[in-house]
DNA sequence: GCCTCAAATGCAAACGTTTGCGTAAAATTT
DNA sequence: AAATTTTACGCAAACGTTTGCATTTGAGGC
């Protein structure tokens, strides 16, 4: 069943203790060299492999981290994920992905097995249903082990704590404003899901900055959609056959634009020219849209790529709680682009 | 630094031994049942929370699984995340999650990271240099340890093993099928990387329907790319300013099959009129295009669902290696419609 | 008061590795 | 040759938990 060999094992081949294999092993200078390489070189052929979960039960530190996500399928999170990784990588840790559909349960569940697993550091972004319903207990028993946390994306209630954004505020409301150059007059907004932090931010800079340029903001230019395309659909349709219908949307992310692209599209309104449109997050397929979207890029690996720079940062030293948020980046396409 | 309280600490407030105390937490019959109780209240007062590790050291079983993959951005990669996810979640296992980045050295510093930390299993869906040169000692060293192992759409070299699969040959026949059924004479193919398994056998499909339907497999209707799109740009340009134009095209993926009817759309060439498309994988962004895009679907999640589930089954009792072929799923849209 | 039995709990080993300290033998210095 | 140093290795504890077996305690029967 268990094929693995162990220090033990090679101790009783060459007749010695324990202690000497080990050290032969991790070249202690007080093992003669020969006996060094002899040992070694046998490690070596019978494939013997350190058993990690000793150390860590010894050093009480397992070099193993926990990421907890409400979904990966999203163009942001795997490609967060995979420049976490890379930095992951260099520092010789591992990683538990957990999903957790949003449901608060299941995220406790995941939590629970991490701490089990006795994981050095935790990234998460919250569940919609934790958030919602301010359900942080699960959380807190992580930071009461002093174990790093760090938020991403979305953060937890109150609390000072560790964590990468984007500022979606600032992203919001970059797009808004250039759709306001562009002399878009009514500018509506598919807004995300209303529990969770990146739609509200995102709305706040909407709303800020139509009213920073004397705008109103208007209750029936707002739909709330959820974060994938089919749900736009209606919500485009319900804007377009207002009586008042908007002459730009800005939309949570690009799906829900992409979606409301091919509802105007169906409807034979053209974009731009009567309806510009800018998405955020600049997912790869934004640019070869119909027209191309403009969107609103957050650097998503890079978010990764922080959050694992700050954990290892923190894992020594106990520091202050510290936010990192990244600049958005407007990217203009046709989407967006009046003449 | 380490808050966390172990049985000892407990066992030393209830100045008892630790084993009393292990049994009153597990519930042990043996132990009387108010101290149970005691004992169990305080547990959780205090926030006890079993080590796993010293109980993966004890029973040479970690609960914890390994996933390697060579990028986690596409749909199909993530989804299938999620679908096996959703089942390990239900059997108590957590999964460390690899990105290689197609690179056969990080693979394998990967797997050693995880043989270290002894996964009770292994997911890989190998990278393409690892499969390119044909570097398989790695995985032989896992599988020398009598691991279960599951490769995911990209199989090992010749030795038979667990593999999850979608039928890509059958999916391309079947994309190229519809095409002919479609009227189209001069069907193009956007073959992905040369090396990996995907590939060839979609191109394989591809060749032996247009064989079996009496067709020549012309080269200059052949071009590669890679799995992003950008690189499906030039291809398709090269393609249509060929002398004899294709007048349909079967893409690898949806990704380059969006950036091929961008070019066709910017060179003013119609779809599905003059050019009919179809694509693969289904991703969810594929009915928003434009025209929404025919595809050829492979139940990514499932995919994930079956991995995991022939893990369970494999675990306890070893049995003959098995192939589980997903049948694909052809999804007619408009951009391969004709009338 | 002695024996038996059951109930409740303790002891110790085990998993694999590291590491401070001890110790033997060999090499070097007086 | 004796004293000292160096070299090379062994011993044992530690991490946290489980578990078979031993032990203690008390109750009940005779």
């Amino acid at each position: 069943m268990n094929n693995s060999v162990s220090i033990k094992d090679i101790a009783k081949k060459f007749k010695c203790a324990p202690s000497t294999i080990s050290r032969a092993l991790n070249d202690h200078p007080a093992i003669n060299i020969e006996t060094r390489k002899t040992i070694q070189e046998y490690a070596l052929k019978v494939g013997y492999q350190k058993n990690t979960l000793s150390l860590s039960l010894l050093n009480n530190c397992s070099m193993t981290l926990g990421l907890v996500l409400p979904s990966i399928t999203h163009y942001h999170e795997s490609s967060m994920l995979e420049g976490m990784e890379e930095i992951l990588l260099k520092s010789g840790y591992l990683l538990n992905i957990c999903v957790s559909n949003e449901s608060h349960t299941i995220e406790k569940e995941y939590i629970d097995r991490l701490l089990a697993n006795r994981v050095d550091g935790l990234f998460i972004s919250m569940a919609q249903e934790s958030y919602d319903q301010q359900l942080g207990e699960h959380i807190d028993r992580v930071i009461q082990r002093s174990l790093p946390v760090i938020f991403i994306d979305r953060p937890n209630h109150g609390v000072a704590s560790d964590r990468v954004v984007t500022d979606d505020y600032q992203g919001a409301f970059m797009a808004t404003k250039h759709l306001i150059d562009m002399g878009c007059q009514r500018i509506a907004h598919l807004h995300g899901p209303s529990g969770i932090s990146v739609s509200q931010q995102r709305f706040l800079g909407y709303q800020d900055c139509l009213i920073a340029h004397g705008r109103q903001v208007e209750a029936d230019l707002i739909q709330y959609v959820h974060f994938s395309a089919e749900s736009a659909i209606q919500a485009t349709r319900i804007l377009m056959q207002s009586d008042s219908k908007p002459d730009a949307i800005f939309g949570v992310n690009d799906e829900v634009c992409i979606a409301a692209m091919f509802v105007l599209r169906e409807m034979g309104i053209s974009v731009p020219d009567e309806v510009a449109i800018v998405g955020f997050d600049d997912i790869p397929l934004a640019s070869f849209g119909h027209p191309p979207l403009s969107s609103v890029s957050r650097q998503s690996r890079k978010i990764g790529e922080e959050a694992a720079k700050l954990f290892l940062s923190k894992k020594d030293q106990k520091l202050e709680p510290v936010t990192i948020s990244l600049d958005p980046k407007l990217i203009i396409r046709e989407s967006s682009l009046r003449s």
